[in-house]
RNA sequence: CGGGGAGUGGCGCAGUCUGGUAGCGCACCCGGCUGGGGGCCGGGCGGUCGCAGGUUCAAAUCCUGUCUCCCCGACCA
């Protein structure tokens, strides 16, 4: 039933007051999305047809690979993720049945998986194997947000590879990759597959899957040959030029000056000739002072990977208590009782650093002369930093799929072994790889929205043709319509017929605001002229009109196939 | 979890300060006109003002509590 004076389609002229992202304004206002609740949405029939259509690519292309697609529960045994260890994770939604017995809402279905493959498979003979489905997932988010981009119930694909080696998960990590590529090149985004971090649960690769927009919720590190998550992203910084080294570091006064700044400021010198102190206390090992350049920031994550544990900044007071008045910090003079790790994109020269006494820094400080310290890469890349000599840009993106290799660790705390060629009991190596349908819906509706509204990717759009009749209700124009509703129907075209009794200003606005790729009119004008009307939505290009005499659906499906 | 904002008809809002029994635009329904970019005229339907309690002759409005939603940040296995 795609006759709009049928059809629900709920659209709107004004976004939501609360809405913020394109992509959200835009599908609730197209008539794709409605919400229930904080991260909650309800798919209307012509969003849940864009997202079916993702389904589809995505399903397609994990058959390509050998996929076996199932499907395994969302409510399961809480024993199964104590088991895992993965119990306790916040986001995991927890309740208890009547007898009041543990379950837990599955956030992904690694556990499940695993659970059944422990005890199904038991012979080398029986891997590799690569297990899919499309399910719900539920997560207890602290902060849902941007409409559909990030909900606490939401539809994933994930499958869950099997091997017997490593090498073997290696080259189902690789099928992946290709798969994946190909899915979101067919689903018409615009996207790269960055490096991302393998997270604290551990694993030896992973890759993210992230599509450029404004919402985004990731920042991408991107140079030509090279793509990596800002969380793990590594580059060359853009030198600074450095003041003569002295015999030994030189006091000065600088009154009330904290911040990097105001002391390059007040001294003549880049920001970059700073050295900036960052101190943390790390869960083991106590305070440690970390040190960056003037205009770099730390990044959490690789501060985390290099000291081996978590950290978190230091108090004030423990500034002041172990090191001295904070904006004042620097590492003369306390490195013998607080280890000091130097970033590695601090060059080697003479520095302005904190002197660890109120108003006061020190011009002069040499690394390794002037103080002891380790060295690790710490710091967050900036925009015109370079890689292999090409400088990176730093964009916002959301994450539309991610894939890992788990290695052992579900396998071994579940108990998915098989027996090799010798008889040896050897545990399963996995990886684990998803994607959100949803997300890559919502991406493309940021990616290729106009002032009008969306404009679908053919691949995924709810519909192929919006087919709009101008005119009155039992006029030739609507006659001529409905035959050729029938004809484009007849040759498999996914149409939507406007036959509202409405004005034509509305309709192809409501058209438009869909954004379906392409938009045939029948009018008194196009009759005139024997033809229907065709506008590619994609650009709003006006294109010739196609003859109507005879059935014009081979045309138009021609037509069609070369669009984006 | 920290900070900020908001709950009044399907959507967007006014009314709250200063208490007097709810209004506007769009949408929707009926009739008519119009018929190539959200058109016009006339007539209508629809809201226990998030919820609970309190103050008062009287509460959308004042007080207390509570729930929900949004934004920024933190978090995001």
């Amino acid at each position: 039933m795609t006759r709009l004076s049928q059809y629900l389609l709920p659209t709107e002229r004004q976004a939501p007051a609360d809405a913020e992202a394109v992509s959200h304004k835009l599908m609730v206002r197209a008539g794709l999305v409605r919400q229930m609740g904080a991260g909650l949405w309800t798919w209307l029939p012509a969003g849940w047809r864009v997202h079916r259509r993702v389904e589809a690519v995505v399903r397609q292309e994990m058959d390509a690979i050998g996929g076996q697609e199932m499907l395994m529960p969302v409510l399961q045994p809480a024993d199964l993720w104590r088991r895992s260890g993965r119990y306790e994770i916040d986001e995991l939604f927890k309740l208890l049945d009547r007898r009041r017995a543990e379950l837990v809402l599955a956030m992904t279905h690694e556990e499940a998986v695993t659970f059944h493959v422990a005890s199904l498979v038991r012979s080398y003979r029986d891997l590799p194997k690569i297990l899919y489905h499309f399910q719900v997932k539920e997560r207890d988010e602290p902060r849902p947000r941007a409409g559909v981009l990030r909900t606490r119930e939401f539809i994933m694909k994930d499958s869950y590879s099997f091997d017997r080696d490593p090498d073997g998960l290696a080259a189902s990590y690789q099928r992946h990759i290709e798969a994946y590529d190909r899915m979101l090149d067919r689903c018409g985004l615009e996207w790269y597959r960055v490096v991302s971090d393998v997270g604290i649960m551990g694993g030896t690769a992973a890759h993210e899957y992230m599509a450029p927009c404004p919402a985004g919720e990731n920042e991408v590190a991107l140079a030509p040959g090279y793509a990596a998550n800002v969380e793990v992203a590594a580059a060359d910084a853009v030198p600074v030029s450095l003041p003569d080294a002295g015999e030994q570091p030189v006091e000065l006064s600088t009154p009330g000056l904290v911040t990097v700044e105001q002391v390059a400021g007040a001294l003549g010198v880049e920001p970059g000739a700073l050295l900036k102190a960052y101190p943390v206390v790390a869960d083991s090992a106590g305070m440690v002072l970390v040190m960056v350049r003037g205009d770099h920031r730390v990044n959490e994550l690789k501060l985390a990977r290099a000291l081996g544990e978590r950290a978190r900044p230091a108090h004030e007071e423990e500034i002041a208590e172990q090191l001295g008045p904070p904006g004042f910090i620097g590492p003369v003079g306390i490195d013998a009782r607080v280890p000091v790790l130097v970033d590695e994109a601090v060059a080697e020269g003479a520095y302005v650093t904190g002197a660890n006494r109120p108003d006061r820094h020190l011009r002069g400080a040499v690394p390794g002369r002037d103080f002891s310290f380790r060295r690790a890469d710490v710091r967050r890349v900036e925009a015109g930093d370079t890689v292999d000599g090409q400088a990176i840009r730093i964009e916002p993106a959301i994450e539309v799929g991610n894939i890992f290799q788990l290695g052992t660790r579900y396998s071994e705390a579940l108990g998915a072994s098989y027996l090799d060629e010798h008889g040896r009991e050897q545990p399963i190596w996995m990886g684990s790889y998803g994607i959100g349908p949803a997300r890559i819906a919502a991406a493309a509706v940021e990616q290729f929205a106009d002032e009008q509204g969306i404009s679908w990717p053919r691949t995924i759009a709810p519909f192929a043709v919006s087919l709009i009749a101008v005119g009155k209700a039992d006029g030739a124009e609507r006659r001529a319509a409905e035959q050729l509703y029938g004809q484009l129907v007849e040759g498999g075209l996914d149409v939507l017929y406007d036959d509202r009794d409405a004005g034509p200003g509305e309709k192809f606005a409501d058209a438009e605001l869909l954004g379906c790729p392409l938009r045939l009119t029948l009018g008194r004008r196009s009759l005139e002229s024997g033809t229907v009307e065709v506008q590619v939505r994609r650009g709003r290009q006006a294109r010739e009109g196609i003859p109507i005499s005879e059935d014009p659906t081979q045309e138009i499906r021609s037509l069609w196939e070369t669009l984006p």
